[in-house]
DNA sequence: AACCAGGGTGAGC
DNA sequence: GCTCACCATGGT
């Protein structure tokens, strides 16, 4: 992977990465927006950024050479996927799923805007949530970045209704008010996967399942296993058939995969969906 | 027209 | 601890 930048652009090249997969439909991040056969924008941590899909990778303009850290985080660029392939080696489906979908990276997301959509995600599905997370953004956010937690705490709950919120309105206002006084949600990233999971589910509308999104993409904590209906389907037939309930699949994800659960579930999960793997 | 969606909550056991 | 009805909304 090598990294360059020059006037105004940063190039990142030599890196597997489907920009199509990973920014539009693999349903870890629901507000970039496809512009063109190869562009793609974004906006993100107050940054507004266009990508452009490229043979081995990628560039991004309209970027700032000191932002290079930040996106080389936010893209996962310093992670070896193929390494994680091999690791999968005594679970030879897990191992193919991540081997069959070259270029869906894991992205490293802001954590408040990660916990804002997947509030939102809740027994939602994928087209939904991206248009609630784009009203939420040009509604109450501003130009270049998403409503803050002052400034949706004080949002009533009718205007959210109004845009399509429904039964998850007040929690988006009440883990709002909850961050502005104070909830620790950028220390929780030094903190153990399980501690951190405990305090999350402290916050309205976040239960394991939403806990383990922010988790994994927002607070860079790659055991993560978010159990959704498509994960749960896995891992009765495949995985873990006599896991009894969601909780004991994550225990027996992290016995199989370890520190790469959630990394491995991303692309077990896309599979899923795409129909790849069979789950009768 | 039913059924589904990257589920969480609170009541009743 | 556990199960389960209920919760808005729109896609398929």
């Amino acid at each position: 992977m090598r990294i360059s930048y020059q006037a105004g652009e940063v190039s990142v090249r030599d890196v597997a990465f489907d920009a199509q997969l990973t920014l539009i439909d693999s349903a870890q991040v629901f507000h970039w927006k496809k512009e063109g056969a190869e562009r793609y924008s974004c906006v993100t941590a107050g940054r507004h950024v266009t990508l452009i899909a490229e043979a081995n990778g990628f560039r991004l303009s309209n970027a700032a050479s000191e932002d290079i850290p930040f996106w080389r985080n936010y893209f996962d660029l310093d992670r070896d996927y193929q390494a994680i392939a091999r690791a999968c080696e005594p679970y030879p489906l897990a191992r193919e799923a991540v081997e069959r979908l070259p270029g869906l990276r894991v992205l490293n997301q802001p954590a408040w805007e990660t916990l804002l959509t997947f509030i939102l995600s809740a027994n939602n599905n994928v087209t939904r949530i991206r248009r609630l997370v784009e009203s939420l953004k040009s509604v109450f956010g501003t130009e270049d970045d998403f409503p803050t937690p002052e400034r949706l705490s004080q949002i009533s709950e009718e205007q959210l209704r109004a845009i399509g919120c429904g039964y998850r309105a007040p929690y988006l206002i009440q883990t709002a008010a909850m961050v502005r006084d104070g909830f620790p949600l950028e220390s929780l990233k030094d903190e153990g996967y399980e501690s951190a999971h405990k305090r999350l589910l402290e916050l309205p509308g976040v239960g394991d399942k939403v806990a383990d999104c922010v988790q994994l993409f927002g607070m860079g904590q790659s055991e993560a296993f978010p159990v959704d209906v498509w994960v749960e389907r896995l891992m009765k037939k495949w995985f873990a058939p006599d896991a009894r309930n969601k909780r004991e699949m994550r225990a027996a994800a992290h016995e199989m995969f370890g520190e790469n659960a959630g990394i491995v579930q991303q692309y077990l999960f896309h599979c899923a969906r795409l129909g790849l793997i069979s789950l009768e």
